[in-house]
DNA sequence: CGCTTTCTATACCGGTCAGTACGGAAGGAA
DNA sequence: TTCCTTCCGTACTGACCGGTATAGAAAGCG
């Protein structure tokens, strides 16, 4: 990994931000998802043409990856951090609270670019799907890494499992942003992580 | 609603079977979604030719919508009988078996057709989404009525709410279609099922 | 048989898709 | 200033999209 600010470019210095530009690109990634985002959407919203955005990125696939990129370095970074409660209560409560938190922010699209990616689609974008499975997998094992530590730890009643438990709290955050991206309340959501946190097992 | 069977058809008969092509079409719809379905894909898979579509079914998305009918009146039907369980538990057991059941049958597409078509979409799906999404707040409403009466019979502890409770329960059957399409064993089906039976509230 | 009606098949329509060739413009280096 | 590299904008490509015009084939009815 060279860094990226070349120090002397040569030629002529390109005239729009890269990182804004990725930025307006992942919006209307995580607002329309990988097919349902044309090309001159995506120009349209990044403010560049299309040969300075192939120049710049390469092809819609590989904007893509980039945007998913920025997506769980800024999005999903409050998941690395919820794994660092020091109870496992206190990892679905963080992990509750911050999806609610970013799927009802104002001013960005609702529900998760990583659900949205991964339903069904044409066959162009099956690779786009197995990448965003495969990344959610890993962040799924951090999860359950996280609730087996808890289970040795006492952490867990002895009639719940680790792994069912990790698979739950998966299954309740994506159905979350389902339900996010279909246009359900903040009000909604926030009952629905209040009702989770009820229920949950343990103190 | 006249009788379909026309008794005595005037010209050539029709070759093919409308139900066996419906059928057909619901599960490229179910397995690539209404986009990723192509008029070549669909038709291939019907075994009809292109303006035969069009003369059976209208168009593209009369042909969505009449498959979604069939997919709620074959695939669905569990849902209906789940609210006519004697207890809020029983409720909630049914509609988890019945979705695990219906989404690791082999020999058909992962996933919940509502789920995949409900998710962000190009322009043109606009309107199916709206409606996937309307038949969804229904069901959903039926499930609150449920449970609201659960409450008002006593069927539910103090500190859970009628609303809260849908929601959740919802959201949970959504999480299982998205973690079913992407592949899921059905192991991990079952220990998520039984996780979420083993948190439920009330005996 | 001839006639009408409805089916099927081929071949096509305009539009949009992702991706690109090409020429001109703009900045840095000599 | 001259050159060279890189970027930008227009305009295009072939492929595919959903949808359809048109013509031929097949069945019932007289």
């Amino acid at each position: 990994m060279k860094t990226d600010n070349r120090p002397a470019a040569k030629g002529r210095p390109r005239e729009f931000c890269l990182d804004g530009a990725l930025a307006a690109a992942l919006r209307i990634f995580w607002s329309k998802g990988y097919e349902g985002a044309s090309l001159s959407d995506l120009t349209q919203a990044m403010g560049i043409t299309r040969p300075s955005l192939y120049a710049a990125f390469g092809n819609k696939e590989a904007l893509f990856r980039k945007a998913l990129d920025l997506y769980e370095r800024e999005k999903l970074a409050y998941m690395g951090e919820a794994l660092e409660a020091p109870t496992s209560r206190a990892v679905a409560e963080r992990l509750l609270r911050g999806a609610l938190e970013m799927q009802t922010s104002e001013c960005e699209p609702r529900g998760c670019l990583r659900v949205i990616s991964s339903v069904a689609c044409g066959a162009e974008a099956e690779s786009i799907r197995a990448e965003v499975i495969a990344r959610r997998a890993s962040s799924q094992q951090a999860l359950l890494d996280r609730f087996e530590r808890a289970k040795a730890e006492g952490d867990l009643p002895a009639h719940v499992e680790a792994a069912g438990l990790a698979d739950y709290l998966g299954a309740l955050l994506q159905g979350m942003a389902v339900q996010a991206g279909a246009g359900a309340s903040r009000e909604q959501l926030e009952t629905l992580v209040e009702t989770s946190l009820a229920l949950w097992p343990g103190k």
